[in-house]
DNA sequence: CTGAAAGCGCTAACAG
DNA sequence: CTGTTAGCGCTTTCAG
């Protein structure tokens, strides 16, 4: 690979002088930038990002901290990210940390700051104090999908108000009459879709039915769960004519559990879930959901990390006011096939 | 961010020996090594990446070339991959080319060679000169899932053996005792799938078929793309008994497409695909499929990039011998609900 | 066993 | 306008 003064002494100047025209700085004649662009053509050279990285004192990348790429979520906002990082001039690095805080720590602590300029960081159950720490090495951090706007999380984030997603889901169930509908709560970390299942807890309240009523099943965040989670429910629960899904992907296995249950979705029992997720769309019937701003949610979080990037020059930490919070554009509730009114009015 | 130096600094040291001692070159005195590690420990001191790379001449990167990253298959072979790399020592980049040759090789250029030390192809419509030119530059590429093993293409790679894949599926529909099979051909690239389908072709002149008799449709590569072809497919041909397609997405769309037409799957149409992700698990019926090793690919495709990588010393060239060809194990056909005999013996 | 010195490829003042 | 001079943080001979 060429490097810069093999440029320079075939355009007959100084390494200098080539990285001034590469950058557009300092003013060069006309005619030595010429040559030196003759130079580099054909050469075909092209800087090396890590010796760059070095002498600029900063790093072409950003990391994406995500639980599992293999969740079918992540990757639609890995996508939306990487455009974004990619229009800022930054590479994305993934990074599965596979639910494990360690594998966490053992990523924060090598790339950031020193391959990455920055870390996104979705659920990925991951440690706080790590976090902070990054911050205090240098490295700007942001939470990608925070769930509650109104109680900040102490770290710069963007949030979406997932409260509102659990109201507007519960509140269409409601709409079209269903009383007795059933909860599952995809909660891998404790607390996570908290905020989710209050908002459903709140549209019940705001229709005078007693919360305590409908009845929960926590599950994992998969369609194996909500398969399983549905089952239950509906055993223990046959009067149930609808279940709120706090996430897409137990939803979508709410609907197999209803057809191997004998169930016609929506004639015997309404499905809600929460996200709108590609596979939403996809599946027979096609999911009623409440969309969530991915791409919003994702561009939000590049810019936002590019800014807290550009506030720390070299390291120095910024003012200790209160981390930034940017708040989405609200969710947005999606009507298709797997919500109707329940078929018996008396339960 | 500490420096080697400031460790040096405070254990009473030079930076040489602080290195040695972190990468357990040259011999270094007991007392002193203690003295090290307890300053290193004290600072907190982490290497710093780009600094390394750049004075190692090597990069701590390999890079993912793929069209799509929300393309559910690709998750699931990136979490592989990104696992590999890990434990040789290389964080993953993430390359969505999204089906664009030309941002393809934007990426190819920029960081090949300079922040990634080789490159990982999966499906991602490139030009292959770009790929030889990379090569040339120096840095290792790999194609990740070559269709043909017997037909190299001049470029490392490893390989599935797709044509077999693609018999594999056929015999099991023929044996189940259909004749009149529909084929469904996901090239979003020309010739990308041709293997599989050649290998249809092969099984059913094995059975003593008349092949041209078996109408194809062509599909783009989603589950959209099956839906529309299943429903051509059956428009003109209404007496098929079974649906072969090349890949697992649109098999999953000709499972919509009979739901919509009234055809009750596997009664009244039988449906197999190609590849087994994880949602072939989760359709109903669950999808009959040719799984294809995917972990093992990544693994492999992993650690012949590396090969390579240790091969070029420094960016010269290895000999002009043919490039390395991978096989993986056989594909396997995994029967699951899709598929059963045809009903009607007469068509 | 440890230190001194040179350099990876590039950028960033500051002179000329 | 262009060249000179220092590094960025680390590795790596090669002396001591």
């Amino acid at each position: 690979m060429p490097t810069l003064s093999e440029v320079a002494r075939r355009a007959g100047c100084t390494p200098a002088t080539v990285s001034n025209v590469l950058r557009n700085r300092g003013r060069v004649g006309a005619l030595t930038r010429q040559r030196v662009l003759e130079a580099v053509e054909a050469l075909g050279y092209q800087p090396h990002l890590a010796a760059r990285a070095l002498a600029e004192g900063r790093a072409p990348t950003i990391a994406l901290m995500v639980s599992s790429i293999a969740n079918p979520f992540y990757p639609e906002f890995a996508l939306a990210v990487e455009r974004a990082a990619r229009s800022s001039g930054h590479f994305l690095i993934i990074c599965n940390t596979n639910e494990d805080p360690l594998a966490g720590r053992a990523y924060l602590e090598q790339i950031a700051g020193t391959l990455s300029e920055g870390v996104l960081v979705m659920n990925a159950n991951l440690d706080f104090a790590d976090l902070h720490k990054t911050e205090a090495r240098g490295a700007p951090v942001v939470l990608c999908m925070w769930e509650r706007p109104h109680e900040p999380p102490g770290l710069p984030c963007v949030a979406v108000d997932f409260r509102l997603a659990g109201q507007l889901a519960a509140q269409h169930l409601l709409e079209l009459g269903h009383r007795r509908i059933g909860a599952i709560v995809a909660s891998k970390a404790a607390g996570i879709h908290a905020a989710r299942y209050d908002g459903f807890v709140d549209a019940l309240r705001a229709a005078g039915l007693d919360a305590a009523q409908a009845p929960v099943r926590h599950a994992r965040d998969t369609t194996q769960g909500g398969y399983r989670a549905t089952r239950e429910l509906l055993e223990t629960h046959p009067q149930l004519t609808a279940i709120f899904a706090t996430n897409d992907l137990p939803a979508l296995g709410a609907l197999h559990a209803a057809a191997d249950l004998g169930l016609q979705v929506p004639h015997d029992l309404s499905v809600v879930g929460i996200t709108d997720i590609q596979l939403a769309q996809e599946s027979r019937p096609a999911l009623t959901t409440v969309a969530v701003p991915t791409v919003e949610a994702a561009e939000l979080a590049v810019s936002l990390l590019r800014e807290l990037i550009e506030a720390s020059p070299r390291g120095i930490r910024a003012a200790a006011k209160a981390p930034r919070v940017c708040i989405t554009s609200a969710p947005k509730l999606v009507v298709r096939g797997s919500t109707q009114a329940p078929r018996a009015e008396r339960s």
